[in-house]
RNA sequence: GGGCCCAUAGCUCAAUUGGUUAGAGCCCCCGGCUCAUAACCGGGUUGUUCCUGGUUCGAGUCCAGGUGGGCCUACCA
């Protein structure tokens, strides 16, 4: 008897907007729980918002709305982005929810009659332009908040406290008895180490703001927003609240086979440490495992909104499709390991993989041969009498199924993908080697019914092991071979296994190619549209190439030297750049009517106050870029070798803006 | 400062946990085929497995040290 499963993701914080970090979690919980429902156990898939807290108070004042109307402003896009990208979650918790609520002072309750919960002074930095407390390595030098840029003061506050302290040692016994907690194991590691090192009681409620759960029985207090948070994954399933039945909470987290939390690795410590110390302490059941998957760089670059690469799903999935973006995700980066999000990517594995080798191999056999020769149904064979070829072919499938089902269960996506694609490939070289246009020529019917046959129980077989990943799709597919589109059933195992599901004489349908190949132009047009600078042409390229090729080996003349514009730059304001290790920022007087601000990475070398006043060679005509959010208008020349680095300078006090050559 | 992880082909990654000749995909070149979406198939090129030393009959794999990169954590100013 297949038992419940249970997996989350994260629940986001609705100050956001979605991006695609939140769509690759919420893409593998969605193919998690669609590879567990087809293996015919219950799954249940959680996703949602966090939208308690002083920042969400603060917006939707901002915007002259009640945090209600805020929040629910802020929620649709998040539903329509996973709508979009067939998530099919069954349920979509909000922390503003009545139920979330009394479960989280539930849980409250539940810990203080552990004796867990007491009340204390609470003193830490205070920053009074946040309104809240800043931790003492957040400061920046002098004291200063790091966002208000102004002194914080020593500040005590009432505030209820958890014993975290006292779990230590349970935790670190709950984590040798459950080698598979946290994944991957050098985040254990991580976690095992830290606490190790001892933990402290954590302070898990504020005074400072309203905009959150009360505390029961003193509202005065609103808790911790992480408490409140963590709780959505018991409160989403009806939770442990006094009265009141919760048959959801006692079949997927009470009795489930596996409570699977997928987040982000930002957020481990939350999910490691606190929450099932939570747990521990109220008397429920933990998770079974903890999944921390890397973060996605968009093009090579953190995906931030200074460097105007954030990148929400929606155009995406327009430009290729959900599933294709489905796909992507889970074929190109381990889960459990940083990756790269690159268009250029994208497009190649959407040609190489989903076009020339699922697409065409079905087009090949469905919308041809089988079409042209079999009058496009299913050929009868006798499963009794086949040739070692095609048992090759069925054997490659029965292995390939074992081991995607293997790497499924652990996560391992890329893994998974990968073998199915071995016996995509494998699947286009067995027609290549049986010939079926040759025998379609010779008339053998009954060779060309087993090939035939061959194949699209292959291709029957692809639409199952698939289907997680690509639902959309592989339905799809199925309608071309005349199947209806898969249903998922409770207690019913639909993995395949057995060789023969394909009923003689079904009628296929070639519709259009699944996955139509990306011309040139298409690619060109289609990053266009998606603001991305486009891929040169093959000529464009070409002649890129000779000119760096020239470069090497040529001299350059006197003209494309005096393109560079080098002057003498008189130093103004300098200023460590905050939160940077290497970058200054300079105001400098080039002879121009505005000065020029220049962010220089010099800060390792040079103090501020000793640049001041001196005159540095700038290039005057350099194309201006951010960094760190500054636009530097010009770069200061410098020379370095291994002993470090000097900025070059003028042995007169020659007029700021004169050229140099 | 303490700790964890990583380093393999131009790029992305494998290598049955110490086993013989280190493999795939992408890219590039050549050839074949022609049912198919300029698709498919075959062949070819590319390695100081980061470095130095050690253990062993045998090391990509284990140990020590180093270099480089990423991360967790403590602290200084």
């Amino acid at each position: 008897m297949a038992r419940p499963f249970y997996v989350t993701t994260p629940i986001y914080y609705v100050n956001d907007r979605p991006h695609i970090g939140h769509a690759y979690s919420t893409v593998a919980a969605d193919v998690v729980s669609r590879y567990q429902r087809l293996r015919g156990k219950p799954a249940y898939f959680l996703t949602g918002l966090d939208e308690h807290g002083l920042k969400i108070e603060r917006r939707a004042k901002e915007e002259g709305l009640a945090p209600r109307e805020f929040v629910d402003r802020m929620a649709a896009p998040f539903r329509l982005a996973w709508e979009e990208l067939g998530c099919a979650h069954d349920g979509f918790i909000r922390t503003t929810s009545s139920q979330h609520r009394e479960n989280v002072q539930a849980l409250w309750k539940l810990m203080a009659a552990r004796g867990d919960i007491y009340l204390d002074d609470y003193e830490d930095w205070y920053c009074v332009g946040c309104e809240s407390f800043k931790t003492e390595k957040e400061l920046l030098d002098g004291n200063l908040c790091p966002i208000h840029q102004k002194p914080v003061e020593r500040i005590k506050e009432r505030s209820y406290f958890f014993r975290l302290s006292k779990y230590t040692q349970p935790l670190l016994d709950y984590y040798e008895a459950h080698p598979g907690f946290v994944r991957p194991d050098a985040r254990f590691n991580e976690v095992k180490s830290f606490v190790k090192e001892g933990l402290r009681d954590l302070s898990i409620s504020r005074t400072s703001f309203r905009w959150g759960v009360p505390v029961p029985d003193d509202p005065e207090h609103v808790v911790y927003v992480w408490l409140d948070a963590l709780m959505n994954y018991v409160s989403a399933l009806g939770g442990p609240a006094e009265d009141g039945e919760a048959p959801l909470y006692d079949e997927f987290w009470k009795s489930s086979e596996a409570i699977i939390h997928i987040v982000g690795k930002d957020i481990l410590r939350f999910h490691t440490i606190y929450w099932p110390a939570f747990l521990m302490s109220a008397g429920i059941r933990l998770p079974t495992q903890i999944w921390a998957h890397g973060w996605l760089t968009v093009n090579g670059e953190k995906m931030s909104k200074s460097l105007g690469n954030f990148l929400p799903p929606g155009p995406l999935v327009e430009a290729v499709g959900a599933d294709v973006l489905r796909y992507y995700f889970m074929r190109e980066v381990g889960f459990g390991q940083d990756g790269d999000f690159s268009h250029r990517n994208l497009l190649n594995r959407y040609n190489g993989e989903l076009a020339n080798g699922l697409g065409n191999l079905m087009n090949r056999i469905v919308a041809s041969i089988l079409k042209k020769n079999l009058d496009g149904r299913v050929p009868k064979v006798d499963l009794e009498q086949l040739d070692p070829t095609d048992r090759q072919l069925i054997d490659r499938a029965k292995d390939a199924s074992a081991e995607a089902a293997r790497h499924l269960e652990a996560l391992a996506f890329h893994r998974a993908l990968d073998t199915i694609w071995e016996l995509v490939s494998a699947a286009n070289k067995y027609v290549d080697s049986t010939e079926p246009w040759r025998l379609a020529k010779q008339d053998d019917k009954t060779r060309l019914a087993q090939v035939c046959y061959t194949v699209l129980e292959t291709l029957r077989w692809l639409s199952i092991m698939l289907f997680p990943v690509m639902p959309e799709k592989c339905n799809e597919l199925r309608a071309q071979l005349g199947m209806p589109p898969l249903l998922p059933t409770e207690q019913v195992d639909l993995w395949p296994s057995a060789w023969g599901g394909l009923r003689p004489g079904t009628q296929t349908q070639s519709a259009t190619p699944l996955f139509p190949r990306f011309d040139e132009a298409q690619e060109r047009s289609m990053l266009e549209r998606l603001g991305v600078e486009a891929p040169k042409s093959e000529q464009e390229k070409a002649a890129a190439m000779t000119e760096t090729e020239k470069l090497k080996d040529e001299f350059i003349e006197f003209d494309d030297f005096m393109k560079v514009d080098l002057r003498v730059a008189l130093v103004k304001e300098a200023e460590k750049v905050q939160k940077s290790k290497k970058l200054i920022r300079l105001v400098v007087d080039a002879g121009e009517a505005e000065p020029r601000q220049i962010v220089a990475g010099i800060a390792e070398h040079y103090s501020p106050q000793d640049l001041i006043g001196r005159r540095v060679v700038i290039v005057a005509n350099l194309k201006p870029r951010k960094l760190m959010g500054l636009e530097s208008q010009g770069m200061v020349l410098a020379a370095s070798d291994e002993s470090g680095l000097c900025m070059l300078g003028v042995d007169k006090d020659v007029e700021p803006g004169s050229r140099a050559k």
